[in-house]
DNA sequence: GCTCTATATTCCAATCAAGGAATATGATCT
DNA sequence: AGATCATATTCCTTGATTGGAATATAGAGC
C-alpha cells in the first residue's frame, strides 16, 4: 500500500474519528452516527472512502453493515505502523477521547459473534436475530 | 498541534519526499530541486505549505533558504511520533529510498555551521561566505 | 547603482474533496 | 407483496489543492 494513500485517508477529521473508534473494535454505521453525532450520509461516505482504499473492511449483518479494521495479519507494515501511531496520538486529543468515552458509556460493539457487548440493545442486535447461519 | 493538520501535510507525495529528506538533516531549496527533479515553484510552494503549518522551519543563509525540521525539543508529541513513523515507513518504499540514495551520493547538506558536508561544492557554500556573523 | 542567483509570490486553470438533499438498494418483518 | 429499517449512491454546489507561467523579492558581488 502506498504511503501517501494512507495519509490521504487520515487527513480528514471525520475519518480520523471513525478510525479511532474502530481501533476499539468493529462497529456499524448507526453506532458511528450516535457517537459522532454526524448525519448518515457523511458517515457512510467517509466509510466508503476508507473502504475503497483498503483501510477498512465491511460485512453485512442483516440490515446492518459492520465496519472493522483489516485483521492484523492483513495489514501492510505501513498501515499497522500508522494505526498504532494514530492510536497513541488520538489518546492525547480531546475530540478523540470524548468519542471513546461516549463509545464506552454506550457500550456499543459489533464484535463478530461476541455474545457480549451491544448489551444495551441498540442496533446490531445479538445472537437472537442471526443464529441461522 | 492538531492531528488532522499533521496528516494534511503528509497527504501529498511531494511533501512526503521533502520531509523524508529533511529527516536526514537541513537542506535548501536547490538541494530538493536536484534530488527530486521537480521544478522550483513546486518545491518552494510545498515547503511554504509545510512552513506555515509548523512542520518545517526556514532560515535564510545568504542567497539560500535552509529548511529543517523543528528541533526535537520543539516538536509536539504528535509530530514527533508521526515523523518517526514516516521515517520507518519511507525506508520501505522505493521512491523514498531512491531519494535518500541520491541525496547520499550527492553529499548535500546544509547542516548549521557543520563545516563538513556540502563538500561537493554545490550551493550553500560553507564557511567562506558566512563567517561575518 | 546594476546584475546575477536563489527563492517566493501572484495569477490562472484544472482537478479534487466535502457536505447535503433526494433517491436508491437490500434486508427483514408482516 | 408491501412496509419499514439501515445504509449506499447520485447529483449538485462550494471550496480547497495542485501545478505551471510569469513576475517579484532579497541578498551577494561588482
Amino acid at each position: 500500500m502506498r504511503l501517501v494513500q494512507i495519509y490521504q485517508c487520515l487527513c480528514d477529521e471525520t475519518r480520523l474519528r471513525l478510525l479511532n473508534l474502530l481501533l476499539r473494535g468493529p462497529l456499524c454505521v448507526c453506532h458511528f452516527q450516535t457517537v459522532l453525532g454526524e448525519p448518515q450520509v457523511k458517515i457512510s461516505k467517509h466509510l466508503g472512502y476508507l473502504r475503497t482504499r483498503g483501510l477498512v473492511t465491511a460485512t453485512r449483518r442483516g440490515n446492518w453493515m459492520v465496519y472493522a479494521l483489516p485483521e492484523a495479519a492483513a495489514r501492510s507494515p505501513e498501515l499497522a505502523a500508522n494505526l498504532a501511531c494514530l492510536q497513541d496520538c488520538a489518546a492525547e486529543q480531546a475530540v478523540f477521547r470524548r468519542d471513546l468515552a461516549r463509545l464506552a458509556r454506550l457500550d456499543l460493539t459489533c464484535g463478530p459473534i461476541q455474545a457480549g457487548g451491544a448489551a444495551s440493545g441498540g442496533c446490531c442486535a445479538p445472537a437472537k436475530t442471526f443464529p441461522k447461519k
